[in-house]
DNA sequence: GTGGTCTAGACCACA
DNA sequence: GTGGTCTAGACCACG
């Protein structure tokens, strides 16, 4: 599980932490109950301020994807993160919606499209291989 | 072609113009040739500053969506938007994988996902057909 | 002598107008004395704005390389375009500084530019042979 | 790395900013990865509005002078300007044309214009030593 | 502290 | 009329 930030890009950085913890567990990489390192650690270990990974776990924790526990720090969530909803699935069209038109002006057809979107599922699902 | 914008998003103004605008024209609502309306005249028609509407257009412009026209004003581009290359193709995918990842691990599986895609890709091609 | 204008351009198409007289008189196509369409003529042939041309015209007027007579309308300078004063080579030499430094930032040498400036000057000294 | 600005001239600020900032990189008073300062610190130095700066950093970064960083703000950027392709010299090319026809016609030779250029080439070459 | 966004209002160049 | 430039001042997100 490496943490790859890009300092340059306009993604802030605790969103790319979070991206990069959501796609380990995705990966199966991270599994539920799975301890991450605490605030301080990750920070200086990345070489962040720590309200920018306190912010991505706050975050995570927000959207179920981990628990924070007093004792125990944080862990991911035991149950899995939560099942998407219709609204998810709304959202989730609303966002994609744009890149889909933008991508289909600069003529990367359906097929095209698909052929990207499954080399990432292989590398989410087979990576997994490889546990870390 | 209707610009609906939502102020309550996080989502700058002036990229979901743009958003809109290129939807539009992957609905082919917008053809090669066509004519923007004025900065003016969109800013006052959706009731936002002038400069945001310019940013937008600066912005379809830089990446060739439309010209920006000594006389006739804001053009969508003639010739198309470039085509996309190795390296477009490569940070569409990079964009991407956080989103898939995410929808994974609430239990999107490839099936689902493609079925979400390939209804926004029905309404986009289809669209088409009731020119506005 | 073919007047070639580019509408997408950010350049002012007066500045253009001028730009392709006075190449035009650096080939020697249009040599002293030699007339140019009247104002009218030359608006409605090339499909621009009658204020247009006569901006540029006004401008080279005021540049020395032509005369506008009541009769014989607008006539390239018999007595050639005013030289060059030290005061012009400053100006020159202040517009041309910041070009050669973004080329040269960009890895141009000053053998690459002279080439390309060579070339320019074979195009407008050899191009005069096939006058027109 | 003196900013020095005409108010006078029209040629826009932005882009007397834009220029005197490459002809610093030119020159190697900026090196890759230095740090521009802030855009409000060097708007209120020069006593201009905060976005006339960024938006000459933001040219610079679109053209990639820059970086724009996230933790350390307006950076030159590290591996150096991109390259020049064909296309940009072409581009060179027909920005030089004029300029270089209109000195022609007012009696500059070739040679003369190689001496100017010469003379730019060494400013900025040669004024690296004193790295200000 | 940094840059990013948005607004408002001004003046100018161009066609 | 168009877009381009500049100013001024506000608020926010990020780190």
């Amino acid at each position: 599980m490496f943490i790859q930030l890009d300092f340059e890009t306009d993604i802030p950085i605790y969103e790319q932490l979070k991206d990069e913890i959501i796609i380990g567990i995705a990966k199966k990489e991270l599994k539920p109950g799975d301890r991450l390192p605490s605030v301080r650690a990750l920070a200086s270990d990345i070489g962040i301020n720590l309200h920018t990974v306190n912010k991505a776990y706050q975050q995570l924790k927000q959207e179920g994807f981990v628990l924070i526990h007093r004792q125990r720090g944080v862990v991911i969530n035991p149950d899995g993160a939560p099942k998407a909803d219709e609204q998810y699935k709304q959202k989730l069209k609303m966002s994609l919606r744009p890149t889909i038109a933008d991508s289909l002006c600069r003529g990367i057809d359906k097929e095209s499209y698909f052929t990207i979107v499954e080399a990432i599922y292989e590398e989410l699902l087979e990576g997994g291989k490889s546990n870390e």
